[in-house]
Order: structure tokens, then sequence, then C-alpha cells
DNA sequence: CTAGGGTTAG
């Protein structure tokens, strides 16, 4: 690379694909030293550094720069409205207007759409005076903004009364009136606008279409559609995601093949909402392995979150481990919290407490959630000494815990029997921290408490709770009284239960099983009739195990696995290795399958086991 | 040799 001469370097810049490469580059640069002052180049750097969402670099490149133009300052303060970090970019542009620099019109574009996306209505820094006294009064791109401005904010018609006046008007103008429209559920005027039009554009077209998909009007949404002279690919997502959210994935992904080209937006959309959030989590998949075989797309950040979010609630992890993880760990991905907080999650909810915790480690940037969905994991894997020891560390760190930490921590308390440290951290939360407790924290005091033996105490917290109970709380109730075949507290919160979900199955059993250990069968009797009254349905349960790249499901009773005879051998070999290791079978209690605490959002059901055993 | 940088609508 030649040093002394600026030009051959923009074309160098433009070429760089990556953040990394990029900064070699940068340094590259910094080492040839007289490039250095090139406000061209640093503007370039500017603008690419905010393009891959380093602000933070692109400030220092920034702030280094002792004689700042126009165009510097609109770059900056740019690179943060696209990266969605308003409040910089609003201070930046104060120091600019304390400085006396003149803005350029693309400069009150920029920060217009922070007052937009703020719903800043009312003028609070006189910016539309402002705008007037720098000449932008007749600006096409400034008024364009204008409008856009006041359309997010609800004022419709202060955006009116801009359109009307402008002399002026382009394509974008009458685009942003109608989308405007569009979005403040206005699509009789956005329609006749439209109507009114003589040179429509792609944008145009795709906002009427959007304003009948906001309707659920996928009929004349699709009538439009078809009459568009051109689609571009927004134009097909903005079908697919209509198809999606009325629940006609048949459609969706008859579009989704049938378009030319597509984009990760695309596919996200297909994998995460189209497949995975409508219970068909093995298309989800297939579709994944898809887009990594043939697509040469770069994965970004909403998409990688999906997919792992997708993954996580389906507890599987090794067919996506391997794409997923080389993908993220160690590459810019991995400097997003949120990615990093998923991936803990995902290898957490996989069962894979090592992992989760190399990640965790590994993370050079950790937000509080990260902290609290660790402190979380280490809790559901009963390694309660951890996640309370990273609570402590959490707070050192000065990191402010919320509903979701202290979850994690009593939930900790819990697998670990630490009732007087449940009750502590409980009063910790409401009297230090001011945190509401919420239904699940209920539940899971409850649940301490009750498991605890302090049964009595548990109903008393129920009683004083200042929202209803929900069923997770009277069910951690009724499975603490089950444990200590308190019949009494079971009748409480059972009939409680029968009126919040008179549908589940897993209430009457598990009343009916207490008064069988009881010895009380009539009352057992009486549950039984009462199912049959209300025709409850028995939860068919169902667990799933993932091997190499399939996923083996399994119902109670089933047989149809390829390799059932096997299975129900080793089963057998385990039960013998079971009764030799001194389990009894209990025979005055229909043996009920682990009850987890519903709060934990597994899968809640009970269920009598009577054939397993 | 010069110009080059920045941008609004779905």
């Amino acid at each position: 690379m030649k040093c002394n001469d600026e030009s051959s370097y923009f074309p160098c810049l433009q070429t760089c694909k990556t953040l990394n490469r990029l900064k070699s580059v940068h340094a590259h640069l910094l080492v040839c030293g007289s490039i250095a002052s090139s406000d061209l180049i640093l503007n370039k750097i500017i603008r690419l550094y905010s393009r891959f969402g380093a602000t933070d670099y692109a400030r220092k490149v920034f702030d280094e720069i002792t004689e700042r133009n126009p165009f510097l300052w609109t770059s900056m303060i740019h690179g943060y409205v696209e990266n969605s970090q308003h409040t910089e970019a609003f201070y930046l542009f104060r120091d600019m207007r304390s400085l006396d620099v003149t803005p350029l019109n693309f400069t009150i574009s920029s920060i217009l759409k922070v007052f937009g996306r703020l719903k800043w209505s009312r003028d609070g820094e006189g910016m539309f005076g402002f705008i007037w006294k720098c000449g932008f009064g007749f600006d096409l791109i400034v008024m364009n903004s204008v409008i856009d401005c006041f359309m997010r904010c609800g004022e419709v018609d202060c955006a009116r009364q801009v359109f009307e006046e402008m002399e002026e008007k382009d394509v974008v103008s009458w685009n942003s009136m109608i989308s405007g429209y569009v979005n403040n559920g206005r699509l009789e005027i956005a329609l006749e606008l439209f109507d009114g039009m003589d040179e429509k554009n792609v944008v145009s077209w795709t906002s009427v279409i959007c304003g009948y998909v906001k309707k659920g009007d996928m009929v004349e949404a699709r009538n439009i559609f078809e009459t568009m002279p051109t689609k571009d690919m927004a134009a097909w997502n903005v079908m697919i995601s209509g198809y999606i959210d009325v629940g006609d994935v048949h459609t969706a992904s008859f579009l989704f093949r049938a378009m030319p080209h597509c984009d990760t937006g695309t596919w996200n959309l297909m994998i995460s909402g189209g497949y995975a959030k409508n219970g068909k989590p093995s298309a989800a998949l297939e579709l994944f392995k898809n887009f990594r075989k043939q697509s040469s797309l770069e994965l970004d950040e909403t998409f990688i979150l999906s997919v792992i979010s997708a993954c996580s609630q389906l507890g599987i992890v090794d067919s996506v481990e391997s794409v997923i993880s080389d993908d993220v760990v160690g590459s810019r991905y991995f400097s997003d919290s949120r990615v990093v907080n998923s991936l803990i999650d995902l290898y957490a909810k996989c069962g894979n407490i090592e992992k989760a915790s190399q990640v965790f480690e590994a993370a050079d940037k950790k937000d509080f959630c990260c902290y609290s969905t660790m402190i979380a994991a280490f809790a559901n894997h009963g390694l309660v000494e951890k996640a309370l020891s990273l609570f402590e560390d959490m707070q050192r760190k000065n990191f402010e815990p919320d509903e979701v930490t202290f979850l994690g921590v009593l939930s900790a308390c819990n697998h670990g029997g630490l009732v007087d440290e449940g009750r502590r951290y409980f009063k910790q939360m409401t009297k230090e921290f001011g945190v509401e407790p919420t239904d699940k924290h209920y539940a899971c005091m409850v649940d301490i408490l009750g498991r605890g033996g302090f049964l009595e105490e548990a109903h008393e917290m129920i009683l004083s709770m200042h929202l209803a109970p929900t069923s997770a709380v009277w069910g951690a109730m009724l499975a603490a009284s089950n444990v200590h075949r308190n019949a009494q507290m079971a009748e409480i919160a059972a009939s409680e239960l029968f009126k919040i979900e008179p549908e589940n199955s897993g209430n009457y059993i598990l009343l009916s099983n207490i008064y069988a250990a009881a010895g009380k069968w009539r009352d057992v009797a009486r549950v039984r009739a009462l199912i049959r009254e209300h025709h409850v349905k028995k939860n068919r349960g169902s667990s799933w195990i993932e091997l190499g790249s399939a996923v083996h499901e399994f119902v109670r009773g089933d047989v149809s696995h390829v390799d059932a005879d096997r299975i129900c051998f080793i089963l057998s070999l385990l039960k013998e290795d079971m009764k030799l290791s001194g389990y009894i079978k209990d025979k005055d209690l229909h043996p009920i399958s682990t009850v987890y605490p519903s709060y934990l959002s597994l899968s809640g059901d009970t269920e009598m086991d009577e054939e397993l055993f």
C-alpha cells in the first residue's frame, strides 16, 4: 500500500467488509501519520465504524479531531441515530449548536429522526424555529423529515399543514404522508393520497399494502401486491410477515419460495416467526440448515438472537451449536450483550451449565441481564452457592438487580432448601431495591416456605399478596401440601386452583393422590367424579432428546420408535438397578412424575405414571 | 487534473 497518496485509501476503505478489516486499515493509516489529518478519510472512517455498530470507535476518531467541519459532526450524529443511541445523538447535536457550527440539511434530518422516534412533538428545543433560522424552510429533505417527525408523534394535522404549504414536493413527501396516515390508523386518507399521486414508487405501494396488513386484510393486501408494477424485497417481506401474523404459514412459505431474492430478514421471518413460533420446530431447524447451506448472507444480530431463542425454547443445542457458536463466539456478535445473554440461556436450558458458564466468563461485554440469566442458570442446575455468590459479585460491580435477578436468587434458595435466606432476599428485594414481587416471586416463596414445612407462613404470604394469586402460586401451595401430606391445606389450594384453571388435570390428580396417601378413599372418589363431571382431559406430557441432528420425541406408552424394544429393555434394566439400590415402590400413593414448580415454566404436567413402575 | 464527504419515505 502506498502511504503518501490519500486517494488510494478510498477504494481500500470501501472494501472493508468486516470491523476487524476496518480496524487494521485504520491502524495502518495511523502509522502513516500524514494521512490521519485528512477530513475526508476521517469522515469515511467514522461512517464505517458507525455502520458496523462501533460508535465508540467512531467517537474516539471524532474526539481526536481538533477542527471539526459540519460533515464530521453530521456523520457522528447520524452514526448514533442509526444505532438507536438517541441520547448520545441529541447531546452531540446540542454540543454542535453551542459551538455555533452551522448544520447541514442532513444534520437536521438525522436529528429529526430522534425527535420522531422519541415522540418529541412539543418542539422543546425550539427545533422548528431553528430550522427556519438556518434557512432550511424550503429545503426538501428537511421538510420531508419534518413531516415524518410530526407523523411519528401522532401530529397528523401539523404534518398535513407542512405538506400543504410546501411549494415543491417530491415522491418522498407524498410517501411520508401516506405511511404517516397508515401508521396513525387512517388508511382511507392514505388511499386518497395514493390515488392522487402521479409518480408512485415501490415505497408508495408498499405503504398501502402495510395499511391492509395492519388491518389483517390479507385479501386486499394481496390484490395491491399483485397489481404493483415492480416488487422489491421489502414488499415481499411485508406480505410474508402479514401472512405469518394471521397464522397463514402455508401462504407465507409459498411466497417465500416464489420470491427471487431474499435477505436475512426474510429467513428470520420464516424461521423464527413462521415456524418456531407456530409450533413447527423441526421445520424451523430444517430451514435454518438450508440457510447455512444455500445462503451467502451474513448472520446479523437479530437473526442470531431469534435462532438462539427458538433453539433454547426447544432445548435443542447440538444441531445448531456448530454453526451458531463458530459464528458467534469471538466475533463481533459476541460483544453484543443480548447475544451473550441468549447464548448463556441456550446452553443452560439445554443442560450444559459448564458451557453456559464458559460463555459468561469469556464475554467481555456483560450487562445486568447476563448476570441475571447466569444466576438463574446456576439456580436451575442446583448450583446454589455459585448462584448466590454471583449475585454478591453482581452487586459489587454495581449492577442494579431487578425482578428477574431476584427470581433467580429466590429460585436458588428454593433449590438449596434455604428458607432463611429466601426470606431475607425477599425482604431485601422489596425493602432495599423497591422491586415489586410478581406472582412468580410469590410462587417461589410459597414453594420455599411450603417445602421447608412452613405451610402456615406460606398460606399467610398468599393472603397478604397485593395482587390476585395466580395458578402458579396456588400450584406451589398444593405441591408443598403434597410433600407434607397436609390434606387440609391441599384442599384450600386445590379449591382455588379449580376456580382458576378447571381444565388442568394435574390439580385433580395431585389432590386425589394426597387423599389416597391419607387413606381418605371417599374423597378420592369425589375428586375422580369431579374429573368426569368437568370432562377434564389428561394432559399428554412428552419428552424429547436430541441425538446427532435428529430429535426423538416420546409420549407415555409410546412404542412407535424404531428402537422401542431396545429402549424398553434398557428401562427394565434400570428398574432392576433401582430396586437393588433400595428403591421401594410406594403402594399407597399413585406415583407422580417429578413435579416441578410451575413458575419454572417447565412442562408443568403432573400425571400419573402407573405404567412406568 | 479535480472532486470527493452527508440524506428523508415502506
